[in-house]
DNA sequence: CGATGCGTGTTATAATGTATCGTTGCTTCT
DNA sequence: AGAAGCAACGATACATTATAACACGCATCG
């Protein structure tokens, strides 16, 4: 991360009602899809949230007990996978990074602004989705996924 | 690599007079750019070139050796970054893999079309770059840098 | 010349991610 | 209820990807 002179606090993250709030909705997702929200994976979503923020998988593991010890990288990293496929957070391949999903629709695609200065990241609509699909066309490829990440700096950064 | 039922050469790399000719016009432009082309760094492109396809830093530093030795990782990490500055090679976040760049210019954006069968991947202009501009400006941030990879089938793999 | 900057080679280590195996706890079927 | 099948878990070990730190060489420039 690119420092920059600025200092100040990144983005929060959610706590007290609202990350009960958001977890309630996960689990709703969850159970509608017919897929299990078991412990560790609301654990893994309910540290996302409350950082607000992309995190490292290893600075989930560091945290993950809620007796302060580390986890096991497979248990997080398993986590990880499925709340991604349930489209309840991203991965960040830029950043090797994972970040709770902001929107409210079920495995959509998504796109990042992220802050090289503070790490703030924010989830935007993917922008253009008919001209990734044109320009695949032309090369007669058939897409499926789509990672788009622009690096820069926040407002608060400037 | 989620394989796929076909099996297929990938996308050729240059051999002989092309290889050549590519390793000087990257001589010039670095010439010109008042950069030094270095015994390493002239080595990486060669090889990226030479495979035509995108490569793991660790796959270079199996075959860097004209010998058959391998390099030490830090020696092709170096010349691998110097060539993403220069925008003769890039950096494909999704794999952790490198490419040579396939476009003229010096430093421009990037973007790809990745087949997650056999590896192939066309380098195409990003889509809507206006659009990025517009959708970061809505939230206030300046972007410098965005990484756009696409993920599908190519042709031959369809 | 001496100092500075840049690139290199080397050693070591850090950070990130997976394979595998045995177990546990549902769900489903009879 | 009992057994079979399956998904997820926990643990150990390991594989892959990337960087820090330091000494050296060589060019440039005051």
């Amino acid at each position: 991360m690119a420092e920059c002179e600025h200092v100040h606090e990144g983005p929060a993250g959610l706590t007290g009602r609202d990350l009960n709030h958001a977890l309630s909705q996960a689990d709703d997702r969850c159970a509608r899809a017919g897929e299990r929200m078991t412990q560790p994976r609301r654990r893994a979503l309910a540290l996302l949230l409350e950082a607000g923020r992309p995190m490292k998988a290893y600075d989930l593991i560091d945290i993950f007990g809620e007796d302060g010890r580390a986890a096991k990288p497979p248990t997080v990293y398993r986590a990880l996978d499925f709340l991604s496929r349930q489209g309840l957070a991203h991965r960040i391949e830029s950043l090797n990074a994972y970040v709770a999903c902001e929107m409210g629709e079920r495995r959509h695609a998504a796109a990042f602004l992220i802050c090289d200065c503070c790490g703030a990241t924010e989830e935007i609509e993917p922008f253009a989705p008919e001209r990734v699909q044109a320009a695949a066309a032309d090369a007669g490829y058939l897409i499926d996924r789509v990672t788009i990440e622009a690096h820069g700096r926040c407002p608060a950064c400037l």
